[in-house]
RNA sequence: CGGGGCGUAACUCAGUUUGGUAGAGUGCUUGGUUUGGGACCAAGAUGCCGCAGGUUCAAGUCCUGUCGCCCCGACCA
């Protein structure tokens, strides 16, 4: 009987031996993506997209429960509308695909593809609102953007990728920092409870933060191989795009204001957050939230009588009770089947063959620790299902547990930029929280001398020292450094 | 965008040094035997050698350009 964690498949490159290659085979072998002829622009395939789909229909209920709409803005700008905010096009402006043709014309003025939608919002928001009475507006959109990276990663960055942009607009700056505050820990309950991702909330620097935002708030998520990955973004923008669109209205003194905006966005990227949490040697490792598949459903010598119709009333039992289920009747060998079912990642399996029903129960194996269960089928499977709904959430907890403390293993406090150096040497990449002066410079510095940017200032500071790890002056702020994806 | 590596069958790759009939393993198809951690036998199908030029009697192999993929930096969700 194979060890737990023992790799089992040859063609996975092992994540020690090579991380990124190890990446790249998870991502082709468990079919979530296919590559294209346009750099950077990749085939999400069934599998891959079915995750999306998932992650879509659970963010998408907590939005709407939060009073957002979805809305769908077109996916041209026009140059003169994206130059309108300053700080916003010199952000944007090195990573847009123009529009110049249409057909053999050439247009008179060139149309960007969105890289994101703030202006297009911006001016929608300028035609349709007058009084204090139309605010708030709370949108929310699902679409794709185009950015012209130079250098790409299924995932992680490609050219286009698909998202949601959440855009609103509000009366006050109060409303306008919660709402932001809101989504920011809506991503972060959305990461923790249901992608089993523990992350880190915290603000922006000056240097980091949106183009055109006042502040910029993230999670941020530590990666396998002791790498950073921002898994999702809130940005509260004060009046600025207001201002800069004309977007004012009537409060209820009678007087001319302008209103405040935020936007927040969440990625594709998420799935390659979970690829890189919680993936290992065998594959993939789904958390069961946005599993497209739970429990998958083996039957073993399938050609023996009574197997397979055990195992297909096992999988309409599972169905009804409301669990993706689905059943590998290939006549490939058992082996075959376990591998390819750890290759996609499916939470739960459920060995059934002729042994099993003689002794009238089957196996019921986790992904995530190889753990196996015999489970009993008496009471016409109500102790399966009950066992199989029982371990989907456990699954859930058992992840987040290993990727917490994978990421505290790998979480280090440092007092200064020797002390950074020698213990990223000594133990690998990793979060290191060190206090800082809040001077530029000194965040350039760091960077410079040790390799690790500044990721985030996290919400729950802890007094590492008075000092700033670089210059030595009054620390204002305990930042959490790290190499980023 | 800088540095490096690589494009040959669906996949992994050999063949390129020294130009001379396009190869292997895996996978795929069909049939049979198997089946509790990637089973075995037999027969078969699959190639504009990334693309475009050039040199040559002759180019997968040499030259130029171009596109794509991977890695390391800079930039970025």
């Amino acid at each position: 009987m194979a060890k737990n964690n023992q790799k089992m498949v040859e063609e996975i490159t092992s994540m020690n031996e090579d991380f990124a290659k190890w990446y790249t085979d998870i991502v082709k072998k468990a079919e979530l993506i296919e590559y294209t002829s346009v750099k950077g622009c990749m085939v999400i395939r069934p599998y891959g997209y079915a995750i999306w789909e998932n992650i879509q229909r659970i963010l998408d209920t907590m939005f709407k429960e939060l009073g957002h709409e979805n809305v769908c803005m077109p996916m041209f700008i026009p140059e003169s509308l994206l130059n309108k905010e300053k700080d916003h096009v010199e952000g944007f402006a090195p990573e847009v695909a123009w529009v110049t043709h249409g057909g053999s014309e050439k247009l008179e003025e060139r149309l960007c593809v969105r890289p994101t939608s703030e202006t297009l919002f911006c001016e929608h928001y300028a035609n349709i609102i007058q009084s204090y009475r139309d605010l708030p507006k709370l949108y929310n959109q699902w679409v794709s953007v185009v950015r012209w990276e130079k250098t790409t990663r299924p995932f992680l960055r490609s050219r286009e990728f698909l998202w949601q942009e959440g855009h609103t607009i509000h009366a006050t700056a109060e409303e306008a920092i919660d709402e932001t505050e809101r989504m920011l820990n809506c991503y972060a309950r959305f990461c923790e409870e249901y992608l089993a991702i523990p992350v880190i909330k915290g603000k922006k620097t000056e240097s980091d933060k949106f183009a055109g935002a006042v502040s910029t708030y993230a999670i941020e998520a530590l990666m396998h191989d002791g790498k950073a990955l921002q898994a999702g973004t809130s940005h509260y923008f004060g009046d600025g795009f207001a201002k800069a669109f004309d977007i004012q209205f009537t409060n209820k003194d009678n007087k001319l204001t302008y209103p405040h905006q935020t936007s927040w966005g969440v990625t594709t990227r998420l799935i390659g957050a979970i690829i890189m949490t919680h993936g290992d040697d065998n594959g993939l490792v789904l958390p069961p939230a946005v599993a497209p598949v739970q429990v998958i459903v083996i039957p073993v010598a399938q050609h023996k009588e009574g197997v397979l119709d055990k195992a297909n009333e096992i999988l309409s039992k599972l169905k009804d009770a409301g669990i993706r289920a689905a059943i590998d009747d290939t006549d490939n060998s058992p082996g075959w089947k376990y591998s390819q079912a750890e290759m996609k990642g499916i939470p739960v399996r459920i060995e059934i063959g002729p042994k099993d029903i003689e002794n009238g129960a089957c196996v019921m194996v986790t992904r995530h620790n190889r753990e196996k269960t015999a489970v009993s089928l008496e009471n016409s499977f109500e102790t399966l299902v009950e066992t199989a709904k029982q371990k989907l959430n456990e699954v859930r907890d058992g992840m987040y547990a290993l990727a917490l403390e994978n990421r505290e293993k790998k979480t280090y406090t440092c007092r200064s930029l020797d002390e950074i150096n020698k213990t990223l040497e000594q133990n690998g990449d990793g979060f290191v929280k060190a206090m800082w002066c809040g001077d530029e410079a000194c965040e350039d510095k760091v960077k410079e001398v040790t390799g690790v940017g500044s990721r985030c200032i996290p919400f729950e500071q802890e007094q590492i020292d008075d000092k700033c790890v670089c210059c030595g002056k009054k620390a204002k702020h305990m930042v959490l450094w790290g190499k980023a994806y």
